[in-house]
DNA sequence: GTTCTTGCAAAATATTTGCAAGACG
DNA sequence: CGTCTTGCAAATATTTTGCAAGAAC
């Protein structure tokens, strides 16, 4: 994703395109897994911790990132690419490889529905599958 | 579960039922949703918090509880009632409350299968919803 | 007596906030 | 100007380890 396309996808969320900001999310479209926090702070040396993580709450709050959670390896962080600004409508479930640590998407399948009983109100869900992965499979 | 019950179930597992372990089974027992290590910290003043998670850890490594994570605070731990004690048969999904923040097993229903691409080796899912839960809908 | 367990302290991680200076509208 | 954004520092929170004393086998 080119710099004036992470511009639009910015504003189209109703997110101010600061430079940091589209350093941020550059770095997300540019990564083929979903990102954590560390991870997205080595990549992007230049940016302080702090401001990666304002960044990343901020397009939480604007559905324009979702965050991956239950890898045992804190939260991750995947670029949305569904153009609902109001809900997450594009969640799948994730792979989470126990030897490299990688989070990997499983976007061919849709998140699975469970019926909740009587009173509860579903906003998101989070599925991962935890094991090892192809490539250190082969190890 | 009582104190017999309790000493017995660590032995089914392989797990030594030491005075400490003791207390921590039962106080996972005796709670209806899974606790977090803080919450069992906080119920369990008499014996140090890095014991509770050594407890935890052991009890894992032996499959009489299971880990459960996406709920945004830490990992809960909740006892394992299946008897298999070389896998977690006995999995199923959550319900995270965004207000209460307590988790809620939804034990009803399976955890629902996922078909992994080639190569991909599962060993554990954790599925997380999350929402407002009855009590705090009410509010 | 050798191994296992425990408590306390503290390291290692991860997440989040305060604040003053600077950028932007 | 007034608000938003940034960098740096540091507070919080959470998980994990080191170690020496004590308990169990």
């Amino acid at each position: 994703m080119d710099e004036a396309a992470c511009v639009a996808l910015l504003e189209e969320h109703g997110v101010r395109p600061t430079a940091n900001r589209i350093v941020v999310a550059k770095a997300l479209a540019s990564s083929i897994q979903p990102q954590s926090l560390a991870e997205l702070e080595r990549k992007i040396s230049t940016i302080d911790k702090s401001n990666v993580f304002r960044a990343l709450t901020l397009f939480k709050e604007h559905h324009l990132v979702h965050a991956i959670e239950g890898s045992s390896d804190g939260t991750k962080y995947e670029l949305c690419y569904s153009h609902n600004h109001e809900h997450d409508d594009d969640q799948h479930p994730h792979f989470y490889c126990e030897e490299c640590h990688e989070t990997y998407c499983l976007d061919y399948t849709d998140m699975p529905e469970i019926q909740l009983p009587e009173g509860f109100k579903m906003t998101s869900a989070n599925m991962m599958i935890k094991g090892i992965c192809p490539h250190c499979n082969k190890k």
